[in-house]
DNA sequence: CGAAAATTTGACATGACTCAACTGGAGTGG
DNA sequence: CCACTCCAGTTGAGTCATGTCAAATTTTCG
């Protein structure tokens, strides 16, 4: 694989900790590349999790189909962020969620046994994904509290706010699914923002 | 302290692992139990969380109050459950959620300084909390699935099933707050339920 | 027991969805 | 370069889900 994008790994995880020598040459010979094409899954529905997956370039969307056939966007996920269905990785369940790309994009991932020997063999990996498992439990949180308490205009406005660069690279029919209503009403929002 | 409220958290934790006797006697020196009466809070807005919170009997609410003055209820934490606003934990940052007793309640503390020192001698006890927040994540996930893909209706119906206990000891109102309704609509819902 | 809180009910208002139609741009093949 | 299709985005009419407010009733807790 290419170094350099292994290398951009290595500094996205340099944020958080010195790496060790040992972890590099763990992540070494366990980090896989793939490229990916626009609309190309990485998971779908009813398949086994077996990977972890850091995006180098890109934007892939975790999303779940109902049973009427309506997709619900879960998650984007962009340069620098983790990938994955836990509940299906570590529970051996067939997931319910569908990993695909929105753009041509590049990933790293590692596999489910490499994960697990890393956490074994890397304490230092191991409290880092803990703490990058909180930091995401701290975004859902925040989605859910805005859920409860704000309407689809505010959480619109909220969403252009957090992630600017997304809302340029999605179209709206993408970003109506994350925060909860239709394309149409989406529409008038945006009349709204713009008046 | 009681030494059979400590063993509660201890036997919690051999469910994930067996704990070692370093790590028992480091939590015998660092965990602080306190009783909590009803409507009494162990984090208000605007302080700073220090603590993290596992619940040996009783039930907490975390919630947000907004600029109307509306509580909107981000989680309840009944027993052998852990809480903490981990944004303030982390960052030092106030807090902008309250945490209250819905029941005379008992709850075990460990102070922040005492949980570094906990992550940093028991790479287990680590691992542990990434674990039991990779779970927390994957709940809030499914919460928000709920929200932008079911109705009101939908998630009461969910809620019930979830948390069977819970709905038991807690009111309508707390229950409305956390599925995200006003509690009139949530009474229509009941009926509906019932019918 | 008595005060405070929880629950229900009903009339009305609004947020958000559905469906169908229309517009306009991005590719694609001839 | 044009004609074509496909998909994103918009608009509007009608409908359904949910909120607001006020009041009456019941339950809970100190």
């Amino acid at each position: 694989m290419s170094s350099s994008r292994l290398q951009q790994l290595l500094n996205y995880f340099e944020d958080y900790w010195a790496v060790e020598e040992s972890t590099v040459k763990l992540l070494r010979t366990c980090v896989l590349e793939r490229k990916l094409k626009r609309k190309e899954s990485i998971l779908g529905e009813g398949q086994l999790c077996n990977h972890l997956t850091f995006v180098v370039q890109g934007i892939l969307k975790t999303f779940h189909t109902d049973k009427n056939g309506n997709q619900h966007n879960l998650q984007f996920t962009s340069e620098n962020k983790w990938v994955t269905d836990f509940g299906s990785l570590y529970n051996n369940k067939p997931t319910e969620l569908c990993i695909t790309a929105l753009e041509p994009s590049i990933v790293l991932q590692i596999k489910k046994e490499d994960l697990f020997n890393l956490y074994d063999n890397s304490p230092m990996f191991d409290r880092n994904m803990r703490i990058i498992t909180e930091n995401a439990f701290i975004e859902q949180q925040e989605r859910v509290l805005q859920h409860i308490s704000a309407t689809a205009y505010e959480r619109y406005l909220y969403f252009l706010n957090k992630y600017p660069n997304l809302s340029n690279r999605i179209s709206n029919i993408q970003i109506a699914s994350y925060i909860g209503v239709t394309p149409e009403f989406l529409s008038t929002l945006r009349k709204k923002a713009t008046a």
